[in-house]
DNA sequence: GGCACTTAATGTTGACGTGACTTTAAGGTA
DNA sequence: TACCTTAAAGTCACGTCAACATTAAGTGCC
């Protein structure tokens, strides 16, 4: 039914969405940020696209994830899940742009969070710059629809599994983790009803003591339950 | 950090996890099952697997599954969706079977639905067979694995997404309805409930016609909402 | 010290969804 | 006509949740 041209192979290549939470300039509120990589190289050079690379025969998927995270950007994850493969054989040039590369590639695409205080260790190279998530420039290859999918993802995920903890340090106030859900989904939430919610998940375990030196009420400071971070069903079981 | 070595390559391979719905041969209960493929070389040379191969150079991801699918088993699905893409180095190997292949693998698995007429035109092929979903042989690779990983999509996404109308014709009662839904989660659901539940969604339009030639009081009929059935990421907006 | 101010934490209330169950409707069959 | 079966609609108690109110616990200012 399909023969295959001769003048294209498929290679296979590992990207990653990479969330975290910063401050924005002009508000000064929490706001999801994300870095990308400048190309090098056409197709698409000199256009930002996110940090990815081929995969390498004796690497599995999420660790080549990893490791092209931490070359690109210096960046741990806290968390890393698999969001989709994309493939479909007009993607390199689906911007209607008049390049053309002879390879087509398939990318298995990761989503990954990062804790504020990693950011700060984050390399900020020539090439590596960070922007915010919902105000992106061009990107390369379909890279845009590809966050924007990342983003849906993140945003339905939080509402569901306690995944924000991800960007907070091991402990924090129930404030703080409202802040995060607050920046990710870009709303106000009552602070009574997500205490209610939050406490209800049975996740949380209080440390005990307190947040000091607030100007008002301290607020109690709390844990994340241990328990394995949404493995990948590769690694079930 | 990642040397490649020189004896390992990495090929791309689609597969699909295709589930129907036929009464069981001893209870005769509707119940779950799913089409495999006995291999005819090394490695697992005998076993079953779950229908694939690899992707042509000039075919898109869902579009080698659903190529795949019609060439071993003569199928057309009804939905057909992204799983995961599991590629693990270990994965060919997992079973701690002595097979050696040279190949390294990574397979993007799809999962499947079709019609209960759809399942009469399946081809029985020698080396094509039907087992029940939850009682399945030995598989080969990492396949069971992949089987479990599917089901339990399946089930997750019955309860809150309107998937069940893939399994059925374009007009069907309530009943029918429901009993696909008890034949996937393998339970039984008060009809009262469950019809309100059902029409809570305005998926569901009544074609204003009733079912004839039952022993009983006719039920109404449907139809289900004309709507994309899930597409994916890549073929959104 | 007393008061204003701020946030933490707890309580209250009404709307809504859901599970378990009951009642009525509409056919066929003995 | 009595009876059986399933469809379809209705009832009720319970739990969840958004919106709002109240109390608790600190700091800073006069």
């Amino acid at each position: 039914m399909t023969t295959s041209s001769i003048d294209q192979r498929v290679s296979l290549a590992v990207s990653t969405v990479i969330f975290a939470l910063r401050p924005h300039p002009d508000t000064g509120l929490m706001t999801l940020w994300l870095p990308l990589v400048r190309r090098i190289r056409e197709p698409y050079e000199g256009m930002w696209a996110l940090p990815g690379g081929p995969l390498e025969a004796d690497e599995d998927l999420a660790a080549s994830a990893q490791h092209t995270l931490e070359r690109t950007t210096g960046l741990a994850p806290n968390y890393l899940e698999q969001l989709y493969a994309f493939g479909n054989v007009d993607r390199s040039h689906s911007d209607t742009v008049g390049y053309r590369s002879s390879d087509r590639v398939v990318s298995i695409v990761y989503w990954a969070l990062v804790r504020q205080d990693e950011v700060a260790r984050a390399v900020d190279g020539e090439n590596v710059e960070w922007f915010v998530a919902d105000d992106l420039p061009p990107l390369a290859f379909d890279h845009a629809q590809i966050v924007d999918y990342a983003l849906a993802r993140l945003r339905a995920k939080i509402t569901y599994t306690p995944i924000a903890h991800a960007f907070l340090p091991t402990e924090f106030t129930l404030a703080d983790l409202r802040a995060v859900h607050e920046a990710v989904l870009r709303t106000t939430l009552d602070p009574a009803n997500f205490r209610r919610q939050a406490l209800a998940t049975k996740t949380l375990v209080p440390t005990g003591t307190c947040l000091q030196g607030t100007s008002h009420r301290p607020p109690a400071l709390f844990r994340f339950e241990a328990g394995a971070p949404t493995p990948a069903p590769e690694e079930q079981r």
